[in-house]
Formats: C-alpha cells, sequence, structure tokens
RNA sequence: GGAGAGGUGGGUGAGUGGUUGAAACCGGCGGUCUCGAAAACCGUUAUACGGUUAACUCCGUAUCGAGGGUUCGAAUCCCUCCCUCUCCGCCA
C-alpha cells in the first residue's frame, strides 16, 4: 500500500513511474487526496467537540465530588447533544478513511528509477547471461520424459490422489528434493541468513500484511472452515513475523530463510506452462527475506542477487538475470530481478527466482517500523527472494545434465544427495 | 470436542464508574558519584492521527485483545467476536 504522506508529497512523480506500469493513477491519486482531505475535516470537528465534552464531564465529576448536585444535573444536557454530533463527524470520517484505503489497496507500487518501460515478459531487460548452454544430441529428452523414465516424478500418482499438478516424488527423485532444500538451506545460513520453520496456513491479516489480498485473492486455497489460507509462498509468514514490530536500527539487515512448501491455484494457466514441472500447485521453495534500511536497501537486493547467482553457479546450471518491465513487475514490488534457468530440452528459459525490492510498500501494512538516527520511527524496507524454487530447477537439472546413459548430480549437490549420477 | 480462568504500557503486575495514559517493580535511556565500572541515588520512558512549530516544540483526540452498547463521564458495567492458559477427552 503506498503511503498517503508520500502521495501528498509526490503525486506527479508517483504517477509518472505508475505510467511504466501501464497504469494511469493520476485520478485515483487525485480522489485519494481529496478523500484525505475530508477524513481531515470531519476529524477536526470531531475532535473539536470530543475536547468539548471530555472538559463538561471533567466539571460535572467535580461538582458532584463538591455535593453541588443540581449544577451538575443542569450541566448533563451539552454533553447528550454533542455526543450525536461526534457520532455522525465520526462516522463521516470512517466512511471517507474506508473509500480512501480501499483504493490505496488497487494502486500498485511505483517503480523503481531503474525499471524499463514495456507491457508484458517480452520487454524484460536481460542484464546478465551465465553458463554455458549444453550441446545435447538426438536423444535429449525434456524433464517430464527423463522423470519418467528413470522413475522419479509420477504425476499420474499425484492426479489419482489429489489432481493435476501435485506430483508424487519417487526414490531418488524425492531424495533429490530433499537433497536441494538442504542445499539452499545450507547456502542461505553461510550467506547470514537465519532459518525458520514457519506455519504453512496463516490468516486474513497476514494476506493483507504482504500485499497477496485482497489482490491475488483467487490464487490462494482458502480453508474456508477455519479461514486460513495456505502459503502460496513463504515470503507471507516469515515478513508477517514482522507485522506491528518496531525494530532497532542495529539490527538491520534483518535476514531470515525458511523452506517451505507453496500453494498455488494458478486459475487460467493452460498449455504448455503448466507441462510436466514447468507449473504446480504445490510445490517446495527455499525463500530468502531481509528487512533492512530505507538507505541502502538497493545494496541488499543486488547482494540477494549475488547470492541467488551463486547458487545456480554451483549446481552448474547456465542462466540469465531479468530486470522485469513495467508490464510485468509484481502489484507489490518497485525492482523485481527474475532469474531464469535455461531449459535445453525444451528449448525455454524458466523462471525459478525473483528477487524484489518492495521499499515500504509492505512495510506501510504492516507497520514494520524502525526507530532512525533521531529517534524517529520510520518505515522500514521489506525485500524477497527466492533461493530457490524446486520444480524449475529440477527440470533444468534433469535436462541439462543428461547424458545418454543416466543424468549427473552437479558436485555442490553430492553431499547432500548422496549419490552421484541418475540411471 | 467438554468444563473453567483470563487478556492492562518493552516485561512482571495493580487498578471495579470521575484529573487513570494508567500505581509499583524490572528493563531501557539520561544524569550524579567514580580514574573507570559496579552499587546507590535523581530524572526520564508508548503509539497513531490532527493542529501548531525552527524543532517530537507545544496543544488536542484516540488507544488497557477487537467491535458495539449503557452513562454527562468506562480499563472498570452490558453484549458479540477473537485469542491465551488450566483441567478432562481424543491423538502424531
Amino acid at each position: 500500500m503506498l503511503e498517503v504522506k508520500n502521495i501528498e508529497l509526490n503525486k506527479e512523480t508517483i504517477a509518472e513511474a505508475l505510467k511504466k506500469r501501464n497504469v494511469n493513477a493520476s485520478d485515483d491519486l487525485d480522489k485519494i487526496l481529496s478523500l484525505n482531505e475530508a477524513r481531515k475535516k470531519a476529524q477536526i470537528a470531531m475532535e473539536e467537540k470530543q475536547s468539548d465534552s471530555n472538559s463538561i464531564a471533567k466539571q460535572i465529576g467535580d461538582l458532584f465530588k463538591q455535593g453541588k448536585r443540581e449544577e451538575a444535573e443542569a450541566l448533563k444536557e451539552r454533553p447528550a447533544l454533542l455526543k450525536e454530533e461526534i457520532s455522525e463527524l465520526k462516522e463521516a470520517m470512517q466512511k471517507a478513511e474506508e473509500e480512501m484505503r480501499e483504493l490505496l489497496y488497487t494502486i500498485p507500487n511505483a517503480p523503481h528509477e531503474l525499471v524499463p518501460p514495456g507491457v508484458n515478459e517480452e520487454d524484460n531487460e536481460v542484464v546478465l547471461e551465465e553458463g554455458t548452454i549444453p550441446a545435447l544430441g538426438e536423444w535429449a529428452k525434456p524433464h517430464w520424459e527423463l522423470a519418467k523414465d528413470y522413475n522419479l516424478i509420477d504425476f499420474e500418482l499425484g492426479v489419482k490422489i489429489s489432481g493435476a499438478g501435485f506430483p508424487v516424488y519417487v526414490g531418488k527423485g524425492a531424495q533429490l528434493q530433499r537433497a536441494l532444500i538442504n542445499f539452499f538451506l545450507s547456502e542461505a545460513r553461510e550467506a547470514g541468513y537465519t532459518e525458520l520453520q514457519v506455519p504453512h496456513l496463516v490468516n486474513e491479516a497476514s494476506g493483507y500484511g504482504t500485499g497477496q489480498l485482497p489482490d491475488k485473492e483467487g490464487q490462494m486455497y482458502h480453508v474456508t472452515s477455519d479461514d486460513l489460507y495456505l502459503i502460496p509462498t513463504a515470503e507471507v509468514p516469515i515478513t508477517n513475523l514482522y507485522r506491528d514490530v518496531i525494530v532497532k536500527l542495529e539490527d538491520f539487515p534483518i535476514k531470515r530463510c525458511g523452506y517451505t512448501p507453496c500453494f498455488r491455484r494458478e486459475a487460467g494457466s493452460y498449455g504448455k506452462d503448466v507441462r510436466g514441472l514447468n507449473r504446480l500447485h504445490q510445490f517446495d521453495k527455499v525463500e530468502i527475506v531481509e528487512i533492512a534500511d530505507p538507505r541502502s536497501s538497493y545494496e541488499n537486493l543486488d547482494r540477494m542477487v549475488e547470492h541467488v547467482k551463486g547458487l545456480l553457479n554451483k549446481l552448474e546450471l547456465p542462466y540469465r538475470v531479468l530486470r522485469l518491465c513495467g508490464g510485468d513487475l509484481g502489484f507489490t514490488s518497485c525492482l523485481t530481478y527474475d532469474l531464469e534457468v535455461y531449459s535445453t530440452a525444451q528449448s525455454r528459459w524458466l523462471e525459478c527466482s525473483s528477487v524484489s525490492n518492495f521499499e515500504t510498500f509492505q512495510s506501510n501494512r504492516l507497520k514494520l517500523r524502525f526507530k532512525d538516527d533521531n529517534g524517529k520511527t520510520q518505515l522500514a524496507h521489506t525485500l524477497n527472494g527466492s533461493a530457490l524454487a524446486l520444480p524449475r530447477i529440477v527440470a533444468a537439472l534433469l535436462e541439462n545434465h543428461q547424458n545418454e546413459n543416466g543424468i549427473n548430480i552437479p558436485v555442490a549437490l553430492r553431499p547432500f544427495t548422496g549419490f552421484d549420477k541418475i540411471q
């Protein structure tokens, strides 16, 4: 959620930045400001009357103490009248506030200056390409065939017990999952992230806190009987740990990581996008989350990208780094780098990580703040990134490291798998 | 799931209708003392919104789990909801 104060000060700049998302928010921003003015006006009037009412009540109290009963009784009339006016003004104030908030929810974050303009993923800017794409022979197969040949993943069994998009990992396939999770967590720990194990179901307030609600209402699994949501990413529980928290300046940067399964309804997906491991309803991911000093949060972002690059290098996978264009940028993000692995057998890039700085968009909602050098409370910046999401990494590992008689496990991963090769 | 108890400031915890934004203690911060430190002593100690200001400067309002109600006046009384704890049951 954008900060009203910021809109007051920089309306033009924000409107301009939002144009990069192909959003014309100018009218909405004006509306927000005028609702805010209406709110203030009602508030001033209301508080004045409350003040009157309070002081009369105090007088009555004093008179009763002095035993001046009649005088006290005589004073009672005024506040009774004021009360009605107060409640009307309060209603007006709350209404304006609510309308303003609802409008604020619909406006995405203002993109950072580095964000290139553009409408979709084709306009994303390639920042870096690294690793060599292996030259595979005619025999090369896509991961869904490899998964079947080597009995690593059973998609049909998953359909039987749950539905499409819920694979069952078998034998070395399951071991590979576990190894990757351990590898990622261990790398994160070495990079200074504290590991957390968090709930996989969260309440509504948490959904709002990180911005999944109300924007992506239909994308989360909702357990209506208990009004809980299955997490679409560990970002939600981990970041919400800091809801309503005032952190200390010297605690920056707060670095947390955690492994969780992620649940996504993926309503509206179809075709080659959902083939094999490309898009699932449940998948595993290690997430890194940082809470940072606003003055240096973009350095944190860069370091996070470096961390993820390190993982891909160690897994010996060809990848590229994209700076997302305005049209492809997530609702809550200011600046996002996507990391994509190359899927050799599918001849396409697969997104496996997304690293973002949200600046104060989440913390405003979360009321996640810190005391600055002057003792003033300010909103902190939040950042997060996948490090990494498993399915497409598995796809890329299988496809890129295959040869005619098996699949090689990258050296860095071997201590975690306990085997060198799948055959 | 059944029965009971309870939710107060950073923490412990007092407060059952009238200067209570809230005692006391602990912690934190500042100071005195000291070569320095500890101890002791003194002072200070929330958040949000609005107005005001050179300035968290001063003022107002709200906030004692959340929302509503009674009252001139509510942490205190009433209603609804949420949460926590204890015991019993079930159970990895």
